[in-house]
DNA sequence: ATTTTCAAT
């Protein structure tokens, strides 16, 4: 396996709320088979290729009809709007996949875009789709890095981590409504053709508030 | 067209 070092683990996943610099986007994986040993593996973004779109590239090469697979993802930004279907997608293919996302940030956590991506995500029966705690960080760090090598707790990741499962969850529970709100605010998910539905349920909401 | 974000003058 091509594992992590254990600084640039630290800087990639560390899960803060502004986290400045990590304009790139690791994918650890573990994949079992039929419940065997797991295979781990690394990815990155590489040019315009998402991390997910290559690691999702190597499973569908390795990946054999009949067996049973358990594939997690630990990530360091969650995926984006453009990898959400493609995962789901996989998944649709490959009914004998199970797959479990950890995703240390949010990636663009107020665009309803990714938001939407996500809400799919979690709600396809066979994903799961949470924020990682310290004990995810911890099995991230002891599988990829190395146990050896000392997983260092660095400043409120609990806070942090917290903060960002509340986030995920409003994400996933929101409502047509809210997403049409957050559609107006951030001049996203317009369509002409809709302005006066929008505005009739604008109308609605200023109403019953 | 940028915020902090799969980033580059």
């Amino acid at each position: 396996m091509n594992g992590m070092p254990g600084d640039v683990f630290t800087f990639q996943f560390e899960n803060l709320q502004r986290a400045k610099r990590r304009n790139e986007t690791w994918l650890c994986q573990s994949r079992s088979v039929n419940g065997g040993e797991a295979a781990l593996q690394v990815f990155n973004n590489e040019g315009s290729e998402h991390a997910d779109e290559i690691c999702l590239r190597e499973n569908e090469a390795a990946i054999q009809g009949a067996d049973q697979y358990e594939i997690t993802w630990y990530m360091s930004w969650s995926s984006s709007e453009r990898c959400a279907p493609q995962i789901i997608d996989f998944v649709q293919k490959h009914p004998n996949v199970k797959l479990n996302i950890f995703v240390s940030r949010l990636y663009y956590q107020d665009s309803e875009p990714h938001r939407e991506g996500l809400r799919a995500l979690s709600q396809h029966e066979r994903i799961g789709l949470k924020v990682m705690t310290l004990t995810d960080f911890q099995d991230c760090f002891d599988r990829f890095v190395g146990e050896g090598n000392g997983f260092q707790n660095w400043e409120d990741l609990a806070g942090n981590s917290a903060r960002y499962a509340a986030i995920l969850k409003e994400i996933t529970q929101q409502t047509s409504t809210e997403k049409e709100q957050r559609n107006r605010q951030s001049g996203h998910g317009r369509d002409p053709d809709k302005q006066h539905l929008l505005s009739a349920s604008s109308l609605i909401t200023d109403l019953t508030l």
